[in-house]
RNA sequence: GCACGGGUGUCAGAGCGGCUAUGAGCGGGACUGCAGAUCCUGAAACCGGAGUUCAAAUCUCCGUCCGUGCUCCA
């Protein structure tokens, strides 16, 4: 069975398909970059991430498109309200955005265009669409008339053209602009004193904000794609909207052929979002949760189901992903004397013991068919959990050749899966970093392997109650010390 | 109001016609002086009602509750 997707126009999973047999075109829409991206960024771009990764690993050649909007009425607004060239500004957060977005483990995509490149084609765009009757200009910019598409309206929503005016409540017909209907949008908009501008055949002005999307997919990806992605929040208007610009400018029908949507990070129950005021920046986070802790917690549920945001689901993440990195550590250390040198590669090459193998290689199966569903990270995580115990169990019962045999194997099976597909794995060198070079470490060092000593002396003493006053010594000064068959080792808590 | 998603054990969260989800937490057990880690193992669920079916958490209908969109928003 091949890979299946919900596509949100048709409201159910299909199978999925590419224009171009093995090659995947793909478009998501990136920021708005007037500030740090919050929770709710890292969840869409991780989603696609994933999605991105999976396409690969499945052997397709993904060509993936994100874009920047680099003029919008926010940024104008934050450009005015901290004194900041809205350039600089801009190029301010496209380098916080990449640094977010790496920590996280984030592939770059092939390309980011940025919608000031592409205002020439958008005005060639909006001449076609006036010359097409799909457009009028008015007194403040120019519009596209909905109604002369009618059939392309509620195409992602379900709405009827005739629905949404009855609903709108009472802010209907309080537009205030040159607008026909209140469904119009704008395509380019007239520009005010002192603000950034273009000339245009309409006089000076800027993009309105969906034609920027409709000009660079067109520009980078042509006519038609494969997959077009966002927040769910976009399917209406932006991605309507995308739909009757490129569309009645193509002619060409549909300019998407699987629409991929992911769901929203709630906080106590409700939206977060910049209006309401309950959002956490990524940077906030990961000064508390460490940045691949974070990438499990929002693994760990489905790309559209809603995440509740809150300590459990970290908790939960520290222990996944603590158990993921122990598994790894544990098999690089029985592998050979130089981990770093293993080559990278297939993972059947070395059989020592048939059965556990044959149940990795069935998990490997129920993971990938997991992915396959709809990129369902949420399974593949369990099955991944359930090799790693399976790795665990059976390197600890091994030993000699056979181990060494069975860790090597074990270490490329989780490179594959937890590493190339779900973007969870350190590197190797980072997984084996003896705790002794955390500059925190060193400082009380000398201190902490004293108190060791004599808990070992009073510990072979079988003076129990000093070993365990000097532990809580220990714990006191934010060490926690574990006894293993080597003896002890202390950690910062 | 209209549209779209949902309601699964204590919590988080998969499954979407028959078969153990998984993780945390809780209960046993092994190993440890204890603790931790690890391994073995147990209990525990499908919003309410009706229907379809040999069989329903899974399909249909009704009800109910929640979220999101209809306005800038990933």
């Amino acid at each position: 069975m091949g890979l299946r997707v919900y596509d949100t126009k048709r409201r159910e999973k299909v199978d999925f398909s590419t224009i171009e047999p093995g090659k995947v075109s793909m478009y998501v829409c990136g920021v708005t970059v007037y500030d740090y991206c919050h929770l709710g960024h890292a969840r869409c771009y991780l989603s696609f991430d994933l999605i991105h990764r999976w396409l690969e690993s499945s052997g397709y050649d993904v060509n993936y498109i994100q874009n920047f909007t680099d003029i919008e009425d926010k940024i104008i607004k934050r450009s005015i309200e901290i004194d900041e060239d809205w350039r600089a500004l801009v190029g301010r957060f496209i380098d916080a955005y990449f640094e977010d977005m790496d920590a996280l483990n984030i592939l770059r995509a092939d390309s980011y265009p940025r919608c000031t490149d592409y205002v020439e084609e958008m005005i060639e765009i909006i001449e076609d669409l006036i010359q097409k009757n799909h457009a009028y200009i008015a007194n403040d910019g120019v519009y596209f008339d909905v109604h002369s598409a009618p059939e392309k309206y509620g195409i992602l929503t379900g709405q009827s053209i005739d629905a949404v005016l009855e609903g709108a409540g009472g802010r209907v017909g309080s537009t205030g602009s040159g607008k026909r209907d209140h469904k119009d949008f704008a395509l380019w908009k007239e520009g005010k004193e002192g603000e950034p501008s273009w000339s245009s055949p309409w006089g000076d002005g800027r993009p309105g904000w969906h034609i920027e999307c409709t000009a660079m997919s067109l520009a980078t990806l042509g006519d038609q794609f494969d997959i077009h992605g966002g927040g769910h929040d976009l399917r209406f208007p932006h991605h309507e909207a995308e739909i009757f610009q490129t569309e009645c400018h193509t002619g060409k029908h549909p300019m998407v052929h699987h629409w991929l949507h992911n769901g929203f990070v709630n906080i106590d129950g409700e939206k977060m979002s910049k209006s309401l005021g309950n959002f956490w920046t990524i940077r906030d986070i990961l000064e508390k949760v460490p940045a691949l802790t974070l990438r499990m917690a929002l693994i760990n549920a489905h790309y559209r189901s809603p995440i509740d945001m809150n300590e459990q689901i970290i908790n939960d993440a520290i222990k996944n992903i603590g158990r993921i990195h122990d598994t790894y550590k544990l098999l690089l250390e029985n592998l050979s004397e130089d981990p770093i040198q293993l080559p990278r590669g297939d993972l059947s090459s070395m059989l020592p013991l048939p059965k556990s193998i044959g149940l990795l290689e069935k998990i490997a199966e129920d993971f990938a068919r997991a992915m396959d569903d709809d990129f369902n990270s949420r399974e593949a995580v369990s099955k991944l959990i359930a090799g790693s115990k399976e790795l665990t169990k059976v390197v600890n019962q091994i030993s000699g050749d056979d181990q060494k045999a069975y860790a090597t194997m074990g270490v490329l099976w989780m490179e594959e899966l937890a590493g190339e597909v779900l973007g969870l794995l350190p590197t190797r060198e980072e997984a084996l970093l003896k705790p002794e070079t955390d500059p925190r470490r060193e400082a009380i060092s000398q201190e902490v392997e004293e108190l060791l000593r004599q808990r070992t002396i009073a510990r072979d003493g079988k003076n129990w109650a000093e070993a365990d006053a000097i532990r809580d010594k220990l714990s006191q000064i934010g060490v926690t010390v574990t006894d293993t068959a080597d003896g002890p080792v202390w950690e910062l808590a």
